[in-house]
DNA sequence: CGTCTTCTTGAATTCCTTCAATACATGTGG
DNA sequence: CCACATGTATTGAAGGAATTCAAGAAGACG
């Protein structure tokens, strides 16, 4: 994302910026506060949530390497609509809000960057919003699994994903009850789909996944 | 929003667009499709919505006068992700896509607008989100009747719907199976939270509508 | 070693879906 | 205008999927 702006407007974005490092579980914004920066995640991984009022936990977006955070609510005017934190230790570049609104104004390749950007998201949420509506929790959590794959990648077996979350953010994303998470993870392991060993994840079958996503 | 841009940008979208009528039913565009116009709905009111394995329709975002349809397909080079067919009579600006293209490119102002419909568009998917996932059924039927009501208006009664759906839409909207929207239905009137009278729907208690929405 | 958090399992219950049958509405051709 | 076909709405009953509550097991950590 960054390397493809105007060298002038890199500049102008790096030295404005203040790096910061987040610890594992260390909040990086809260939802409702009126927002001041734009995040630019160089290195880690970070989870972007809503709490609901039983104090349950939706995980709306997962942010890797190169991905940015926070500019949603910059771009609306509006107040933060989740929270964000880190799900390892992770490094980012803090923005401020000015810096970033001004380049979107005088960079037009880092606005068609930005709308870029909204639309993969759009694309993303519209895709999510088809499936909670209509798919059973296992379709929903094989698809999870899979999109864990695709966004963090495994280990170098090729197998085992290299996000490890804990079963009540797994059931955070899926938009599931903790026990659910467990019962259905139980029963793919029986089936040969996966293994499971703590919270590290091997996703031995993948078609067999992408089936089970494709279901119901 | 057509009304935001300059004359110029104005005078070349209406000149080398083309106006278009559709009867109730009727459709726009079809999913899978690869786009080559966005259209522009100057008046009537449309449903876009996916249609999965079982033939059930999930309705992903309604469309009234001065709402701009098709464009995210083409801002991200993909295929169409919904179709879109005519809830009412409806009346459409065809845009060709490379006239849709250039104006982006050429007009700042209009860059801008189409991020701030990006990001209105993704505030509500992400709202939208986080309640399927958690909500109830009933809790959801609610939040999509104050949706409509908001969307669309009431009739001069201040209480009646404006937009006419069938129950099997409603469905589709709530992610839900037609029978479902029909006893709750039933079960809201009992309560004295609506009215129905065939397709025609009269919201009494809104408040209490709300209230049912934020629950569970 | 004990405390705390996370994970797991069981059982009861609720909510929702599905299937099947019936009512109602609408429009068509005879 | 009626008879019929078609599509939509409604209701009942049975079954299944997922939640909730409760309690115990397994790790993690000072």
């Amino acid at each position: 994302m960054l390397n493809q702006l105007s060298a002038d407007s890199r500049k102008q974005i790096v030295t404005a910026s203040v790096s910061r490092k987040l610890a594992k579980g260390e909040m990086l914004f809260l939802e409702g506060k009126i927002p001041s920066h734009v995040f630019f995640l160089v290195d880690g991984k970070m989870k972007l949530y809503t709490t609901d009022l039983q104090g349950r936990e939706q995980i709306i977006h997962l942010a890797g390497p190169g991905d940015l955070m926070g500019y949603r609510a910059i771009l609306g005017g509006d107040s933060l609509s989740c929270s964000a934190s880190a799900l390892e230790l992770s490094h980012v570049l803090v923005v401020p809000k000015e810096v970033f609104l001004q380049t979107l104004d005088t960079d037009s390749a880092f606005s068609h960057q930005v709308i870029q950007l909204l639309t993969n998201e759009l694309r993303h949420a519209e895709h999510h919003l088809a499936g909670l509506a209509r798919k059973s929790v296992r379709a929903r959590l094989a698809e999870v699994l899979l999109i864990l794959a695709d966004k963090f990648g495994f280990e170098p077996d090729g197998e085992t994903l290299t996000v490890t979350l804990s079963r009540e953010e797994i059931a955070g994303l899926v938009g599931t009850a903790t026990e659910t998470v467990i019962r259905l993870l139980h029963a793919m392991k029986d089936e040969g789909l996966l293994a499971t060993s703590g919270r590290k994840l091997r996703l031995i079958d993948k078609d067999g996944l992408r089936k089970c996503s494709e279901d119901h």
